[in-house]
DNA sequence: ATGAAAGCCGAGCATTCACTCGGGTTTCAT
DNA sequence: ATGAAACCCGAGTGAATGCTCGGCTTTCAT
């Protein structure tokens, strides 16, 4: 159940009178399971994890079936270790508070260039659903932090008068998670018609009063003319 | 790839010249064919359709393999049928188009006693983003026609002057469509912390002028307080 | 009633699946 | 240098998959 990733501290504790026992990973094992789980992330992307077999990882990454399970020793564990992985590449958005809207349209826009990742997400996150599924943990707490993270930064919003009036921080928080994935799974099925950080712009400018007049009056920001038509 | 429930007006023509020829399906038919689209219904709504196999689904109507590979041929058509007859059989609410906000939000808590459904749609609308998935075609259209529809009846609400000026039907349609597929997503994911109508129905009055003051000056409705916390 | 088509199923079939085994090659601390 | 562990792989293994085949039973228009 030890994820490849795990700092293994015994491997390194070079004990004096230890003469023999395990060395832990040679210097190019860190470059091969990239190259296996970048594999992994374009295999389960676009087929998904039941659609995905481990062979296809392997042909891609271009190594043998076994070698990806003496790295990998499950495809469960494989699965969890490419989420893991891309948690800890991905690109963490700075962006200061008060930008709120602009980083999350900013992070929408990079997304269209990264298609494998959000197919991965997009894939995955339905599939984990069902029961017993490897990844359906990770997704519980993965929505489950982001609903609490932006309806955190919503109450300072509001709590800086950025907030129009009678929108709930913890209703909006969990609106924008919940249409963030689900515009992107259309975006998916129909990359032409559907544009995501046009619809995200559209709820934030409704429920966020422009920086400069912070004593909100009208809806009178200007119609979001998105591509999104039909 | 005649699916099972199109009318086949050759096996009605009864010319008398034709001594004999295909009968077309016997009395009980309609009723096994129900039973088995029922247990997919439930296979494919727990398991995915990568995940659930013809097997599964056989053990459920309580008929063999070969029985059910009888009535749908093959199982993409399986999907494909089950999907088509989920639609023939949904509630078609009916609702003035003025009611439209109170329609989705019923619909909504509707819903909540359909699990295996909701089930259905999220995994398999997830599924579909990848390659060749038998029920891709199915829900590129099945988006594209809600986007369209729910456009459609907020420019009729804006031209009664009940929708907030500002909001752009283009962009609210596409927008309930992809927040109640994500939200419902989220909701099998934590069905105890996830209140699908109450986010509907926050975007809803978002967007909506009460039906008593036509006029619209503020937001001033009553902050929604969903059970959605954290 | 009869007989042809529909309905139904047990027994396979070829393939793919995740995973194991045994043994070779490479790395690297000593 | 050496030797133990890490790395790597060909050749399986057993189970499950979607689907076919041949033949029996049931339905129902004639």
């Amino acid at each position: 159940m030890l994820g490849f990733h795990e700092i293994r501290l015994d491997y390194m504790t070079k004990k004096a009178n230890a003469r023999s026992g395990p060395r832990g990973p040679y210097a190019k094992t860190a470059e091969r399971q990239r190259q296996i789980l970048e594999a992994a992330v374009e295999v389960f992307g676009s087929r998904g994890y039941n659609g995905g077999s481990i062979q296809d990882v392997a042909d891609r990454a271009g190594i043998s079936q076994t070698t990806l399970l003496h790295h990998f020793p499950t495809k469960a564990q494989l699965l969890v270790a490419v989420l893991e992985y891309r948690d800890r590449i991905s690109t963490s958005t700075p962006g200061t508070r008060e930008r709120f809207a602009e980083t999350i349209v900013r992070q929408a826009e990079h997304n269209e260039g990264l298609p494998h990742l959000v197919e991965l997400y997009s894939v995955l996150s339905g599939e984990a659903t069902t029961e017993d599924h490897p990844a359906r943990n990770y997704f519980v707490q993965r929505f489950a932090r982001l609903r609490k993270e932006y309806s955190g930064e919503l109450r300072y919003l509001a709590s800086i008068g950025r907030l129009r009036p009678g929108v709930d921080p913890d209703v909006a928080g969990p609106t924008i998670v919940a249409l963030w994935e689900g515009i992107q799974t259309e975006w998916l099925l129909n990359p032409d018609t559907v544009d995501v950080p046009g619809i995200l712009k559209g709820y934030l400018d409704l429920i966020l009063v422009p920086e400069e007049n912070a004593g909100w009056s009208s809806g009178a920001t200007d119609t979001v003319h998105a591509k999104s038509r039909q």
